[in-house]
DNA sequence: AAATTTTTTGCAACCTGGTTGCATTTCATT
DNA sequence: AATGAAATGCAACCAGGTTGCAAAAAATTT
């Protein structure tokens, strides 16, 4: 059996490449946009029971493969690292979120330059995290 | 009986003043954070049904007198909203949301200059948020 | 001041997303 | 082939939040 990139990016983070999670991977990398517990029960329509996919989600992001997705609707969401820079240690997923308003899906964009910010006197800062609301350019060609 | 303070802002927003509602209008006043429904029903103490706070958490935000904050464990925080700005046709809340990685208390920081940014071509911008972590004033002077 | 209507509250039941414990299966190692 | 470790399935559970409906309270009309 050949080993395929799917396979090796799993064992890259330390993650067993069995059949399910290798799905759900390729799920994550062929979606464009965040995925929920919901959205890959779905497509996986009972291949699997529904704990292992939670379990799945949970290996996936403490091994640096994919991160959480902030959703004001309270639901996790989740979606692929960029490719080099999140390891189990510490995630780096410095960019965009922006949430469409019509398809209600979530795109990491990656914009020039994130903004840099001042506090007020006190706070000490560790990290930022910019959202972003409106239409995305799918639904934005439809029109 | 005088119509205290609490009451008037109730009343501007088109909220009947009930005994509960001006208590937990109260609690989020004096409150320096965003409380959950949680939160509210503790410092309650059984003083009414979880699902009257539920209930009025809902309208004192669809009236424009509270705001939601993100918040990444997926339970609902609010804030009182600045004094003119929110009504129940919009809100206007650009703030910074800071949540400390010490306390877990979530503060609404009015910051000089919230940052524009440009999106990849295609997508049209509705709404900013910007939330950072790190740790507060109080946990900071604690050390 | 009654009578009527509208709004608020409490209670029970429910729903959905997520977690835990434990037995069974699968996989890698010896 | 035998052993041990990790992954999966199943059932039961939990927590935050919602819904329907009847009782209570407040506002409005007569
Ligand atoms: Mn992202
Ligand atoms: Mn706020
Ligand atoms: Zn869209
Ligand atoms: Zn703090």
């Amino acid at each position: 059996m050949t080993t395929t990139m799917t396979d090796e990016k799993l064992r890259n983070h330390s993650i067993r490449p069995t059949a399910i999670r290798k799905t759900i991977l390729d799920l994550f990398i062929s979606s464009g946009y965040a995925l929920s517990h919901a959205d890959i029960e779905k497509l996986l329509d009972n291949q699997c029971d529904r704990v292992t996919i939670y379990r799945t989600l949970e290996r996936f992001e403490q091994q640096g493969l994919i991160h959480k997705v902030p959703d004001n609707s309270n639901i996790n969401k989740y979606a692929v690292c960029a490719d080099t820079s999140c390891t189990s240690q510490e995630h780096h997923d410095e960019h965009l979120h922006f949430t469409c308003e019509q398809c209600g899906n979530i795109f990491c964009l990656n914009i020039m330059n994130m903004p840099t910010l001042e506090l007020p006197s006190g706070y000490l800062l560790n990290r930022i995290s910019l959202e972003a609301e409106g239409v995305c350019k799918e639904c934005n060609e439809m029109n």
